[in-house]
DNA sequence: AAATAACACCTAACATGTTACACGCTAGCT
DNA sequence: AGCTAGCGTGTAACATGTTAGGTGTTATTT
């Protein structure tokens, strides 16, 4: 594992800084949310540090950071778990991602530029040709570059960083239900819809639209929860 | 200070575990958002352990935590200060606390029950009463509580504690500008017609009273921003 | 005198040793 | 047999030692 490769900073402003916790945060991340750890399963703080070449310091911080957003469930002088799925929680998740990204959706119809609204089409037809591959994987990175790219247009500082972690849970879920998933063309067809309300700069069905695209998810949950209930807490 | 006063856990359902890093955290976070420490004031963490009578690890964490929050900036190999407060992340918290508050607030009218409702309002006659003797400290403490209790009426796992930590960064431009405050008044008329609309069940409404009273700030905040531009950055 | 390069200092980042506590197990008591 | 108390084990929490790199200063060169 490399170390700070570059840490510059003017100062005023830090430029790029990956510290080995951040890439220990950023590896750990990716392999819970991608289910490669499973929900419950203990995380060995020891183990992961031989595994990566780091001491237990940087493991720690970044296991901090993900017990933070969620996504372990430390307990004290006992163990580090990755975190089960909580159906209250994910309820709460999906509240502040709708009320987020139905704002964000209602700024950024507002501020379109032809540029952003190009890169939109661009992420679209490529969604259109994973879709009739019936690329899964390919298509749900699309899907979340599309809705980053919609924080991005909203013209906030930080906004898509704050609804990305928010969507932790969320993009947990999906990746479970993603093998469960039929309905990419249905989706793509949504996503085409929320597009075309913002090119016509109009926000009110911009995020009425953005409002029925994420609580689809609502139904494909509780299937989820009876094929593998092992998944979820109590 | 203490050491874990009692870390129970029923395996299940973390009770309570109060370490060493929490109340750092909960220290520092307070004297931050209290402004007892200034922005761009430097943070020595070998001497905030020495102060608390901790090692540097604990603190370290809480550091950590705070980074981020936004309410410390770290550069690495070189110290850790007090975030400076800077427009754009402002405007960005702002944006967030607006369509949480306003997304929460109409799930609270909604499904408001008369015991919540009488806790509300004897946190407005507390408010009224501090502030008909010009406390502004005490009348700042009840106004958070109330957004807290609105929160919490949206009957959300988790959802306080969220729409808090995103509250950061206004909570410390709050305090910095109470004593610039002379609309405490026209602000608890302002509480009054948010828990009315909420009491005849009224989401829109509630709503729409609630964003028009987040939205007031950002003029004081120009005002702030002139007299005291030591505080913000570039 | 100005520009630049070398260097010393200070800090966060990282490594590793130590402690305390949660939990499971077992033995002993009822 | 069932229950409780004490003990052993393993882990996170904590303490402390070490390293590397950013910054400011100073010396040197033009």
């Amino acid at each position: 594992m490399q170390v700070h490769s570059s840490g510059k900073i003017f100062r005023e402003q830090k430029v790029v800084s990956v510290t080995r916790k951040d890439q220990v945060y950023t590896i750990l991340r990716q392999a819970i949310i991608s289910s490669q750890l499973s929900p419950g399963e203990a995380i060995r703080k020891e183990i992961v540090a031989a595994q990566l070449g780091v001491s237990r310091t940087p493991v720690s911080d970044a296991i901090n950071r993900l017990a933070d957003e969620g996504l372990v469930e430390i307990y004290p002088q006992t163990g580090t778990f990755v975190a089960r799925l909580w159906l209250d929680k994910i309820e709460t998740a999906q509240f502040v991602r709708l009320a987020l990204e139905t704002a964000a959706i209602r700024r950024a119809a507002e501020r379109i530029t032809p540029d952003t609204l190009t890169l939109f089409r661009q992420n679209l037809e490529q969604q259109r040709r994973a879709a009739e591959r019936l690329d899964f994987e390919q298509f749900y990175e699309l899907d979340e570059a599309l809705h980053d790219m919609i924080c991005d247009a909203a013209g906030l500082v930080g906004l898509r960083e704050i609804a990305s972690k928010e969507r932790s849970q969320i993009d947990r879920v999906r990746r479970l239900l993603l093998h469960y998933e039929t309905r990419m063309m249905e989706t793509l067809i949504e996503h085409e819809a929320i597009i075309e309300a913002i090119a016509e700069k109009d926000p009110e069905r911009a995020a009425r639209t953005m409002e029925a695209h994420i609580l689809q998810m609502g139904k494909l949950l509780m299937h989820l929860r009876e094929k593998r209930p092992e998944l979820f807490g109590s």
